[in-house]
Formats: structure tokens, sequence, C-alpha cells
RNA sequence: GGGGACGUGGUCCAGUCAGGCCUAAGACGCUGGAUUGUCACUCCAGAGAUCGCCGGUUCAAAUCCGGUCGUCCCCGCCA
């Protein structure tokens, strides 16, 4: 047995005979006096062999990497030997008796360091190397402590984790599925579920009452660095809960709960909520970075009666002219300004009309606008001089507003830091998908007012539905909504989203069927830990949170995951590969 | 599906735009030796790369062209 974890001797300990484990982080032989710093999770200690011991010669022959298990007595170090750099430099250990465990080739990589001295897929190849380290060491136990506090949480507020299978039935959740072929019914496939949406709906039809789970979810979609094929949420239900509220105030503790236990971090409750047309009219996105300003202001008053075309046009045919002020920024020059309209211009713009606050103003629309418009304008936006107006025109200029803001809002560092929470709440029920076809915005089992549901055959692209989404930092962390609980409502929606009764008998009549049998009010919340423990730990990888990560490409280094299958097992399975 | 960046000893990279001076430089690591207070140990000596892969242009290709594989970032996509 261990006795003592290198990383946390100290000066307390001197006099002890501790037995170690670990690995040789390096060695410094001065001949007849050997150096090893050894590492375990904890840390590095200086190991002392001194030469005078012949059953300890093979000290000289350590490498980075070898195993070992010693004996020793801490001792204090003298006065000049001390290196305050060090957690443990007050002292060392004199190793008396050292067995080697394991030896070690050389390493791809140095385990010091943080990983910028190592490509991204050397170090997924090598992962258990990779995991030596101390910014992995770190994340990963961060992650623990997360789901640890987010367990204790829910457990203390009578909520029971249950598990939901993960061979399952296609849900009806926009992304791809992770199909899984099956052997005993050929030609059949379960899906990987995207979500257990429909699973702790059933929960709380079943009388759990209050469920939770840290769960694995599937979509087969093209990653990001903060999009992982398999990710875990804590899922969450809640039966009778008293509307969004109370969805609200337990994530708000759950997550409070986290950082205080996990960074000793004090949140401020409630967290601010923003509608979805707030987010939408303020910062052109439905996840605002909140942790800086720029709103987007909205000028088309001042141009309907415009001289000026462009600006005058876009009100007219229902458009509107809006733009943001960019503080002390008109010294941009004509290369920046072109860039940041090719930015607007990507996210669905026109163009792009700036106006420098100098005296004189200078802009792009000078010639068509009235001194006394240029003034009102600027007036409007309470811009001062030195500042740099960033206007729009058109319809559905939101976008490419919001990307503007981002645009400016990170080449001028306005971020403060933070952790800056935000509820965006009142989705729209239904969008228009990219073939112009009524679409959830949400999922299709989310609720809505009880005066609006005339509006599902009437105006169905404005109603304001009972889902909301968790927004930090300008990251989506998760969503949530209460759900539909009645057959008749639930039937009403699917008619809506053209869903036939039969195609919704065959994918959901077993859903439908149990709403039949006393399925009680209830709504939920699923948010994403990785993209948590990201955030937290300081990273802008997912990657870097979780142990085994896939590429970019969906790959894994360490496996080689995907492989083709094997023959024998297509042929159990009733599979034939074509030949790409 | 689209756009961009990248691929050179074990690792990270210089060299690629302007082909020949590249018989490919450097750092770290590695090997052998020396070394009693190091801690990025030091000193001496040494090994290690047909420049991702295939094809083309050329007297000549790490360098130019085409294709392909892989990594990273972004758009689409992901309620």
């Amino acid at each position: 047995m261990r006795t003592a974890y290198c990383g946390q001797l100290s000066a307390a300990d001197v006099g002890r005979s501790v037995k170690l484990a670990g690995w040789v982080n390096r060695r410094r032989d001065l001949g007849k006096l050997t150096f090893v710093d050894l590492r375990d999770h904890t840390g590095l200690v200086q190991l002392l062999f001194a030469d005078d011991r012949d059953d300890l010669q093979s000290a000289h022959t350590l490498n980075r990497e070898d195993v070992l298990v010693v004996h020793g007595t801490v001792q204090r170090r003298s006065a000049g030997n001390l290196n305050l750099e060090m957690k443990t430099g007050e002292i060392e250990v004199r190793v008396e008796t050292m067995a080697i465990e394991n030896r070690s080739k050389t390493p791809p990589f140095l385990v010091d360091g943080d990983g910028s001295d190592a490509t991204e897929e050397t170090r997924l190849r090598y992962r258990y190397v990779d995991l030596r380290r101390d910014r992995l060491q770190k994340a990963l136990r961060l992650r623990h402590c997360i789901f640890r506090a987010t367990r204790d949480f829910f457990s203390e507020r009578g909520f029971v984790e249950v598990e939901t299978p993960v061979l399952t039935k296609s849900t009806p959740e926009g992304a791809r599925d992770f199909l899984v072929p099956s052997r005993v019914h050929q030609g059949s496939f379960y899906a990987l579920p995207q979500s257990p949406q429909l699973f702790k709906q059933m929960l709380m039809v079943g009388g759990l009452d209050r469920y939770f789970q840290l769960v694995k979810c599937f979509r087969d979609e093209d990653l990001r660095a903060d999009r992982q094929p398999e990710f875990t949420q804590l899922d969450l239900e809640v039966s009778f809960p008293d509307g969004p509220d109370e969805i609200y105030g337990l994530v708000e503790g759950a997550v409070a709960r986290v950082f205080r236990d996990v960074l000793g971090i004090e949140l401020e409750l409630p967290f601010p909520r923003l509608t979805h047309a707030d987010a939408m009219g303020r910062f052109g996105i439905d996840k605002p970075d909140m942790r800086f300003g720029m709103e987007i202001r909205d000028v088309s008053s001042l141009f309907s009666r415009s001289g000026f075309r462009v600006f005058a046009d876009a009100v007219a045919s229902g458009g509107r002219v809006a733009g943001i002020v960019a503080k002390r920024c008109s010294g941009y020059s004509r290369a920046t300004l072109d860039s940041l309209q090719a930015t607007a211009v990507a996210a669905g713009a026109k163009g792009l009309s700036w106006v420098k606050v100098e005296d004189p103003v200078v802009s792009s629309i000078s010639k068509f606008l009235s001194g006394e418009e240029l003034a009102t304008l600027i007036a409007t936006f309470e811009a001062e001089k030195g500042d740099l107006l960033l206007l729009l025109a058109g319809q559905g200029i939101d976008k490419a507003l919001g990307e503007l803001r981002l645009a400016v809002g990170r080449k001028e560092s306005l971020a403060v830091p933070g952790w800056r929470f935000l509820w965006v709440t009142d989705f729209p029920l239904f969008e228009l998908d990219e073939e112009g076809n009524l679409a959830s915005a949400h999922h299709a089992f989310t609720s809505l007012r009880p005066e609006d549901y005339d509006k599902i055959e009437s105006d169905p692209l404005h109603i304001p539905s009972y889902a909301y989404d968790l927004v930090l930092n300008g990251t989506e962390l998760g969503s949530g909504s209460i759900r539909i609980h009645s057959r008749e409502l639930q039937e009403r929606i699917f008619r809506r989203l053209h869903i036939t009764p039969e195609d919704a008998d065959l994918r959901f009549g077993w859903f439908l069927q149990a709403l039949e049998y006393g399925a009680p009010p209830h709504g939920g919340f699923a948010l994403g830990l990785d993209r948590l423990a990201m955030i937290m730990a300081g990273e802008s990888s997912l990657r870097d949170v979780i142990a085994f990560p896939k590429t970019a490409n969906a790959m894994c280094p360490l496996t080689d995951a995907p492989m083709p299958a094997a023959p024998k097992q297509l042929a159990e399975l009733g599979i034939s590969v074509e030949e790409c």
C-alpha cells in the first residue's frame, strides 16, 4: 500500500518513512548522486538516490515514464537546495528501496507541458500518455466534481436517477440517428437516443415524479470544437411543475451548486431572462453573449420618408434599418470595414453602411443623407466622437446584426471576465424549415399557453411556446420545455406538422397511448455537461474535457474506430455493404 | 455538401511565395560517456528524415500542378 502521494508531501512529513508509486517525470544524473522527479496524479516530488547503495544502481538506467514503487525517508532539503518553484520543493525523499514495475518506451511527447507541443492527432493516438498531463487530469477531475455535485443536488431534492435504453427507437429530433442493426430481426435497426426525451416523459406518466439522469446522447451530425457525436447531458423532468419558473429554479439551483462545490464561486440568482423575440431584436441571436453590451438599435422610424432609397425602401417593404455603435472604433480602416461587410453579407445582409463619428463625419452614406439626418442618426444612437455606427437595412437582418456585434466584440475584446448566464424564454412553437414547411422549433412535444391553441391552425408562426434555453457566455448550455400531456393536443400538433395519423401511430403510437392513461402535467430540461465542463475548465474544445473524444472527422485515432465490419458479422446481421 | 489553414527525423518546427545554394537547418527528445546537490542539470560524442501518399510538369521538385488520405477551424447541418 502506498503511504503517501507525491504531490502532497510537505515539510510536515520530514522524518516519515513513506512508500510512493508513480512515473519518472525526469532524471538528473550527477554520477554519485541521482535525482528523479516522481509523478503521480497529485504532482511531483524529488527522489534522491545516493550512490552508496549497490542495490540502487539501476537508478542510473531510469527513463521517462518508467513506473516505480519506492520506499524512502522524507528529508528536509538544505537551505541552498530548496526549489521554491515546486510545491514539494522544501523536501525530498531519500530512496531506500526501489522496484521498477514497468519500463516505458520513449513517449511521443513529454508529459510536462500543456499539449501545445504535440498535434491533436498525436495526443489522441497516445491518449493514455496525454491523460497523465496535468491539464487533462485537472479537466477530468473537474468533470467528476461537476457530476458529483449534480447528483448530490438532485438526490437531495427527491429526484431519482433512472437509466433509459441506449438501444431504442428513432426519436423525432431533427438530427441524424446512429443505427444499430438487429441480428434477431434482420433488416431492422435500433437507433441510439439523441436524448431520452420520450422515455423521461414515460417516467412521468409512470409516477416517478422527479427524474434525472447523467446520460450519453448520440447525434450523427458533423462535428465542431463544441460538438461531439456522443455527449453527456444532465437530463431532468418533473411532474406537476408550476410552469417554467419551477424548472428555471431547479436548473439555477443545480448550476449554482456546481459552481459553489467545484469552483467555490457564488452565482447570483436568479439568472436574467430574455424572451426569444427580445434576444433576436436586441442581440440578433438566440444565445446572446451578455459579457458585453453593444445592443442593436432599431432606427427604422428615422428613414421611412428618407431620400435615401435603400433605407426608405427597406422600411417600406416590411424590413427595417438597425445597427450598433462600436465605441471608439472610428479609426477602422477600409479593409476592416470591408471584412465586417463580408461578415454581414455572409449572414444574409445586402451590404453594410457605416458612419465614423468624427469632425467632420465620414460615412459610406453621407452623400445620400442630409446633414440633419446624419445628426439625428448619431444622436439616436447616442454616439460620441470617435465612435463608429454600423448599419444594416432590409428584411431578415437580425442574424447579420448579431454577427456584426460578435465580430466587433471579439475584435475589441469587449467581453468582461465572468459567468453571464441567461434564460432565453418563449421560443416560437413553430418555424419554417429550409423547404418552407412548418416545423417544430424545439420539438413536437413542447406545450403552449391555452390562449394560443386557436393559433395552431390560424397563425402558427406567431405562437410563443413553453420552450426555453440556458445560455452561458454566448454558448447554448441546454434547453427544455413544458410538455404536452394530452393526447388530443399532441395529435393536433402532429396534424399541423403534416404527420398523418397513420404515420403518427407508427412512430409514436405507444407514446400517444401513454398520454391516455393518466399522464400528469410535466416539463424538464437537458443541459450539456461537456460544454459546461469545457467552459468551467477554460478550454475551447470539448476534446479537452472528454477522456476519449473523436476527431473532427468522427474518428478515434486511439482505437481506429470506426472499422469495416467482418464479413461474418455482416452475414449474421443480414447486411451487405456496397463497395464505394 | 462547401470554404479556409496545415502535413518535413520520436516530437514541435525553419525552408515552400520567387524549383538548383537542401548532401534538408534548429529546438526538444533519444543513445553512449563523464559527472556528489541537481531541479529546463551540465559537459563531450553520436544516431535519427528518401519532406503524408500517388501521379504529372521539368535537365532538376520538400518547393509548381492534379488527385488522394489525415488533422484543425468555420458555414451548411445539429429542435
